[in-house]
Formats: structure tokens, C-alpha cells, sequence
DNA sequence: TAGATTGTTAATCGATTAACAATC
DNA sequence: TAGATTGTTAATCGATTAACAATC
């Protein structure tokens, strides 16, 4: 996947997904080219960074011209693994849950919800979207039979790390973590902890000693 | 706030919350001091970068003893402004919505919801926790009258940018976005967007080229 | 005093940006 | 050909880490 194998730096791989999406919204607009300045402006990252980016990876346009928007968004994709669909499973069928699963911006990159399970027998066996909840129990022979790699926890704190445990020992290769706990996993599987009051606190410092205003983040 | 004013490395802010939660965790153990080795060990942050980010908001430990956990706590959360409440106004009572109020998470870090809105007429007046939910059209003078600084943006994706609006104008200068749009704030607002599809095109990429295992974030 | 651990300086490392030759 | 814009090298900038003198 990667034509010059380096190790990427983290702050390439995050801006990635940001230039997937004001490709996609360039593709709405019809432009088949984009300059990495305009690309640029859009994003609000500097142009001569762009092109470094996309250097991690091969070399994607064409000099006095651009780059092609419907060529460098397949190769993105490709780049994220993005390309073809991802199943994913997601535990707790709570408030949290029932927002994530409503929420159509997954399958506009090809994530596909496939399973959502809980240990409340009020809501096992009940509708959410197009599928049923199935009981948590039922979550190891789930993963495993569908080969499913990505895992999203949205259930109580306390249950956290119980859930992480089942996920991993199923075989989930990626975690989304909502709860605030961070949650232990063995090597090789991708956490990422999303803790709204971290990002709060975080934001806060900024209001407080009146930081150079904005600060735009993914 | 700040001893040496420098211009505060993001970095630095964003770890300040991860000190901040270990601390209260080791003020459950009843530690009373703590040193920088420690904290490395439970942070994963390699302990001359803790040292080095403290400096830059003054001097707190003792040297040959280390850190006293309650002050350096304080310490901590009076420079993210975390030392008094900090209201919060909620828009949107949906389902991501109405997880946010039953955060329990807030409330340990001084921030206090004091709003929930909708323009649903339907949810309009349901009680959500120990509050009932307002009218949006009340969201300016409510957001006036407190003095709040802080709004959460948790509304369907079309109606991000207006919501936005309504809260810069209604004064909050502090403004956390979970819908997938960047929504534009006036120069001085600051924004946090939580993207939960950004959040997994990022892991996914660690996921295909097997990436050096772990990546634990906040 | 001896041992521990900070605060800080200096060294290293990596990431961002500017500049420009290659080339469409 | 002239103008534009890439890919890439070199320069800058900043952040992380190591080392150590200060000092509890």
C-alpha cells in the first residue's frame, strides 16, 4: 500500500482523512483538479506540506496541472484502507450507541455497521436502524464468523474494559472507545480513546488565557 | 495564569488532562507525593517531558521528593480554568444528546450542564436528568443571562452551521462540535470538531499496514 | 551526609516550510 | 514556448529526550 516505506508520521496519517473529505465535497462541486494551494486554502494546511504528505505514499499528480480529484481520492482511500467495506460491530445499545448507529456518515466511507449487541434484555431483540440487538454473548461467534476487525465501545464506564476483552479475544483488530476509562489491549490492536471531557478540559485552557484564538481540529 | 508566558505548546494542553485524571487516581490511592518517574510509568509520557511541561507554568515540585499529588492537582486545574464550575449549554436532546447529559465524567471537572435545547416540539419540556428541555429560540438570552461560555453542538449534521451561529452570537466563546461538518466560528471562538468517521479512517490506516501496534490516545 | 528527584540546559530528533529544478 | 505546479531537497523551526547541576 505504501509505495516508499518509511513509517509514516502520525500527523500525515490524521491529515489524510481531511483531504479525503474536501475531495469528496470537490467531486460534488465537478472540479476534476485540484492545485495542492487550493487544496490548500481548503483545508487550511500548507500547500508545500500536502505534497510532502502525499509523498509518503508515491506521486500522485501532474506537474503545471494538478492533481486529478476523483484519481487522488481513490488513492486515499486506498492508502486508509478505505476502499472496500469495513464491518464493524458496536456494543451498547444506549443513547451513545443509537446515535452512532444512526449516524449515516459512516457508510458515505464505506463502514459498514453489521452487529449491535448489549447485556440488557430490554433491548436485545429490538430494532435499531436495520438490525437487531443481539445479546453481548453472542458477540465472540459474531466477530468471529464475519471476520469482523473494528470494535466500537459505547457502553457504561464500568463495563469497559470487560467489552475491550471480549473484542480483542474475538479477534477485533481496531477499538473506538467511548468510554472516559482507558481501556487496556493486548499489542497489536489499535485503540483510540474519545473522552468529550479531555476534549473539553483541553478547549477550556484556550478559553481561559484568550490562545490565539481558533484552533480547527479533526 | 501562566508563570512564563511563552506561548504554550498544544502538545503540552493536550497532556495536561492526562495528568490531571492520574492524579485524581492517585488521590484515591491516598499518594500524597508523586514523582515524575511514576507519573511517566501510569501516562506513558516519558517523565523529563512531564518535568519540562510543568515548567512552563512554573515550579511545582520539590526536588529530591518529587511532586505533592492534591497541589499539583490544583495547580493543573487552575491552568485548564478546570478550579471553578464552567456551564455548559447542550444543543440537541436526540440520542447523542441526551448520552452527553448523563456523562457523569462533567460533573468531576467542575463543568456543570445548565441547558439543554432543541427546536423539536416534541422534546420540548421533557426532562433529561434534572433539567427540562428548553426551546432553542431561548438558547441567546439563557446563554446571555448565565454568562455561558461553553456550547455543545449535538444536532442533526444540516443544522450544524446554524446552531453554531446562534451560540457565537449568543456570546460562547468555547464550542464542541460532534456533528461530521466543520461548522465556522468568528475569530476568537474556539473549536474542537469530534469526527467519530475521521476518528476510524485514522485508526483503519494503522489497521492495514499494521503499523507498530498501539497507539493510545486521549 | 548520601540518595533522590527536580528544574533546566544542551543534544537529538522529527516535522514543517521555503525554495527550486523538473516537467507537464 | 511560457506559465503553472509538482516532487524533492535544503533550511527552519519546534518538540522530545538525555544529561546534570541544584537542592531537598
Amino acid at each position: 500500500m505504501r509505495s516508499k516505506s518509511k513509517r509514516v508520521p502520525e500527523g500525515v496519517v490524521e491529515r489524510l482523512p481531511l483531504y479525503l473529505d474536501t475531495l469528496l465535497a470537490l467531486a460534488d462541486t465537478r472540479q476534476a483538479t485540484v492545485s495542492s494551494a487550493r487544496l490548500g486554502e481548503l483545508t487550511g494546511v500548507n500547500p508545500a506540506q500536502i505534497r510532502r504528505d502525499l509523498t509518503h505514499f508515491g506521486s500522485f499528480g501532474q506537474r503545471g496541472v494538478g492533481y486529478d480529484v476523483g484519481a487522488l481520492t481513490t488513492h486515499i482511500q486506498r492508502i486508509l484502507g478505505a476502499d472496500h467495506a469495513n464491518r464493524i460491530a458496536l456494543v451498547g445499545a444506549g443513547n451513545l450507541g443509537t446515535a452512532i448507529a444512526n449516524y449515516s456518515a459512516l457508510d458515505t466511507h464505506g463502514f459498514v455497521l453489521s452487529g449491535v449487541f448489549d447485556n440488557d434484555p430490554a433491548k436485545v431483540g429490538r430494532d435499531l436502524g436495520r438490525l437487531h440487538v443481539q445479546h453481548v454473548d453472542q458477540l465472540d461467534e459474531f466477530i468471529r464468523s464475519l471476520e469482523i476487525a473494528i470494535g466500537i465501545i459505547a457502553v457504561p464506564t464500568v463495563a469497559a474494559q470487560d467489552v475491550a476483552d471480549r473484542l480483542c479475544r474475538a479477534g477485533v483488530r481496531c477499538i473506538l472507545n467511548y468510554t472516559p476509562v482507558s481501556v487496556v489491549v493486548p499489542e497489536g490492536v489499535v485503540l483510540h480513546n474519545t473522552d468529550p471531557v479531555h476534549e473539553l478540559l483541553h478547549t477550556l485552557y484556550y478559553l481561559s488565557t484568550r490562545g490565539e484564538g481558533d484552533l480547527a481540529e479533526g
